[in-house]
DNA sequence: TCTGGGGTCCTAGGACCC
DNA sequence: TCTGGGGTCCTAGGACCC
């Protein structure tokens, strides 16, 4: 059997574990910028706002009833981990899904006593991180999935569901659910099943496989099967690095200023390559990209993006620097305002298990000897002593491209500084 | 004035080869 | 004038996830 356990509204509960006076409000957390709202409490979800519902947008009578807060990444991560080390007791075999949701191995287990032992694991962590989760137990991860929707929708599980694969419980309630609430099936598949006259889950379960491969793909093929209850959708291991490393940002305002871009993605370059060197690997090329917004209609639009292959496999961010700046030199347009630019890096390999060829090897070992200890200091620094203390020649704050974040609260668990100010104020 | 960010996987189709 | 067939590799873009 595997559970999938999934916080309830994460980065709300996150604020509320810190600051209990928010329990029972109307709670919303908001993108970067300041831009949608990308979770929301019971009370917000109760007012009718929308996921993903842009904050400008938003009824002035909502905004004033409800407590929205810019997210504060730091604290999620780190209570994200916390909940982990949690889950951890109660399994070996813990795959961390996303920020929020966690699939669990039970195999070996008895099975009778499996739905005991959730239920103590959604308590202990609900006591020792302050976070509520749900936990959905099936012997697939499609059907954990489901079964997790029910025992957060409905009181009577108390927060923990178990489906098996197949019982008359099963049968009901996949044939209540729409086919594009299951997970993998999203509006496009779903407009395509429904011309199979394929409406909800049960009607999935029952196709034939091999026709909906051929219809769709693998992909929509394994969902069957795990619906009937068969195992067929691997999660990738954990130790396997990143394939690519993508950074980018909204620009806090719209802006065409060449000088403004070439902050930005400096900037975007700068974190990518620090990612790049925490997970061990060399790049092979960068992609840099730019955008109007598709907001403003009846402005002109313009996207691009170009791929800049790098001499050798690198981690050094001025290789980095200079690669990104050649690329956005070669999309870059006069006459557009701008609302986003990114860089990528891509064709990543093990810094490890690198084979570097005479033709790739674009340095001397002493050079890049060299290279390699100034960014290990470069990164050390910044993680000894904050973010930026060491940068390569950036620009201050306060530019268009800075972010927004007005209504961040503190780093309650990552900042010393940030917590006593909440306790001396 | 203001509409997020970071990933993965898969397929179609082009280029190229024999 | 006729104008194959099959294979591989790569990339762009679609679709989806949280």
């Amino acid at each position: 059997m595997i559970a999938l356990v999934d916080c309830d509204n994460f980065y709300v509960s996150c604020e509320r574990a810190f600051a209990p006076r928010l329990e029972g409000l109307p709670v919303g957390v908001l993108s970067n910028n300041d831009g949608c709202v990308v979770a929301r409490s019971r009370e917000l979800k109760a007012l009718g706002v929308a996921m993903g519902a842009p904050l400008h947008l938003l009824p002035p009578a909502i905004r004033r009833q409800a407590v929205l807060l810019s997210s504060n990444y730091a604290l999620y991560g780190d209570m994200s981990r916390r909940v982990n080390q949690v889950l951890a007791e109660f399994s070996p075999d813990v795959e961390m899904y996303s920020i929020d949701e966690s699939f669990i191995g039970f195999a070996g287990f008895d099975t009778a006593g499996l739905e005991a032992h959730c239920h103590r694991l959604r308590d202990t962590v609900c006591r020792w991180t302050g976070i509520p989760v749900g936990v959905g137990l099936a012997p697939t991860r499609v059907l954990a999935k489901v079964a997790n929707h029910l025992a957060k929708q409905q009181s009577a599980y108390e927060g923990v569901c178990r489906l098996e694969a197949d019982s008359a419980v099963t049968r009901h309630v996949l044939e209540r659910l729409p086919v594009v609430e299951l997970w993998g099936v999203a509006r496009r598949t779903g407009e395509r099943l429904a011309l199979m006259g394929i409406d909800t889950a049960w009607q999935l379960r029952q196709a034939d496989p091999g026709r909906i491969r051929r219809a769709f793909s693998v992909v929509l093929e394994r969902l069957v099967w795990e619906l009937r209850g068969h195992p067929a959708i691997d999660l990738d291991d954990l130790a396997e690095p990143r394939r690519c490393i993508l950074v980018s940002r909204s620009f806090g305002r719209l802006t065409g200023e060449p000088g403004d871009l070439q902050a930005a993605v400096r900037q975007h370059a700068a974190r990518a390559a620090e990612k790049l060197r925490r997970q061990g690997s060399l790049a092979r090329a960068v992609q840099v990209f730019l955008r109007t917004s598709p907001f403003q209609v009846g402005e002109p639009q313009y996207r691009n993006s170009v791929v800049v292959p790098l001499a050798g496999p690198t981690t050094d961010s001025r290789d980095l620097f200079e690669a990104a700046g050649r690329g956005l030199a070669a999309i870059f347009r006069d006459g557009y305002r701008y609302q986003k630019c990114g860089v990528m890096l891509l064709d990543l390999v093990d810094d490890r298990a690198r084979q570097l060829s005479l033709l790739e090897e674009s340095r001397s070992e002493a050079e890049r000897d060299r290279s390699q200890r100034l960014m290990a200091t470069v990164d050390r620094l910044n993680r000894e002593m904050g973010r930026d203390t060491v940068r390569f020649g950036l620009p201050g704050k306060d530019n268009a491209w800075a972010l927004r974040c007005e209504r961040r609260t503190s780093r309650y668990t990552t900042r010393w500084d940030e917590l006593m100010r909440v306790k001396i104020g």
